[in-house]
DNA sequence: GCTAGGCAGGAACCCCTCCTCCCCT
C-alpha cells in the first residue's frame, strides 16, 4: 500500500468543468500524517476564456497572472510527476477537483492514468459524524479543529497549506496508518507523466 | 453573503427513480 499521499487544491474560472478552465493549483507532499517540509508544487494556468472580476475578487487572482502561463494540460502533465506514485487528497475532491482534472485531460487530448484519492470530507466525516445537517465544508472543519488561518484564503497555496494542517489533525483523531488502510478511495485522472 | 452547475447520497421502495443538500470556484 502507497504510504506517500499529495495533498492538493485547485483554483479555476468557476464551477463548471466543461465550461471553466484550472487557473492555479498547489499540493503539499504528505507523509506519516505530516505535510514534508520542502516538498510543494505550484503554478499558474492560462484559461481559454479571460478570469472573470467575480473570480478575481474571490480568488485574487488577475489575468496578468496566469498572462504568459502555460496551458492547463501542460501543468497536469508536471503536476502528474510531481505526484509519482502517491495518493491524492483535495477536500471536496471527489466532486469537484477531480472532475476539473479529468476535463482538463480530456480537452487536452493527452493519454491519462488513474491515481486513487481520498476526499478529505470523508474524514471529516470519519470524525464528525456524517448526520444530515453536519457540514463539512473546509471553514466550518478548520474552525471545529480549532486551526486559526492565518494564510490568504481562496489562493491555492494558501488553501493547500490549511487543508494539510487540518488533514493532519485528522489524520491523528482518526489514528490512521502510515498508508491510511481502510479510508475510502476513488480514482482521479492524470496525465501520463 | 449573493450568484453560477452538477452530483452524491438519502428517501422511499424494493432496485430504480426522484429529490434535496452540500461543496467546490
Amino acid at each position: 500500500m502507497r504510504r506517500d499521499f499529495v495533498i492538493y487544491d485547485l483554483e479555476t474560472t468557476g464551477l463548471s468543468p466543461d465550461e471553466e478552465d484550472l487557473i492555479q493549483i498547489a499540493a503539499i507532499r504528505f507523509r506519516d500524517g505530516k505535510p514534508v517540509t520542502g516538498e510543494s508544487f505550484f503554478s499558474y494556468a492560462k484559461p481559454r476564456r479571460a478570469i472573470s472580476s467575480f473570480i478575481t475578487s474571490y480568488t485574487g487572482i488577475t489575468n496578468g497572472d496566469v498572462r504568459g502561463a502555460p496551458s492547463p494540460c501542460e501543468v497536469l502533465v508536471e503536476f502528474s510527476r510531481f505526484v509519482g506514485g502517491s495518493t491524492l487528497i483535495a477536500h471536496n475532491g471527489l466532486r469537484f477537483d477531480s472532475k476539473f482534472l479529468a476535463a482538463t485531460c480530456v480537452r487536452g487530448g493527452v493519454a491519462r492514468r488513474e491515481v486513487p484519492s481520498i476526499d478529505s470530507i470523508w474524514l471529516s466525516k470519519a470524525v464528525f459524524g456524517n448526520q444530515r445537517g453536519t457540514r463539512h465544508g473546509l471553514d466550518i472543519v478548520i474552525e471545529r479543529l480549532g486551526i486559526r488561518p492565518d494564510v490568504r484564503r481562496h489562493d491555492a497555496r494558501g488553501d493547500v497549506e490549511l487543508l494539510g494542517l487540518a488533514v493532519s489533525h485528522l489524520w491523528r483523531h482518526l489514528n490512521l496508518p502510515h498508508d491510511a488502510a481502510g479510508v475510502r478511495r476513488h480514482e482521479t485522472h492524470l496525465p501520463k507523466p
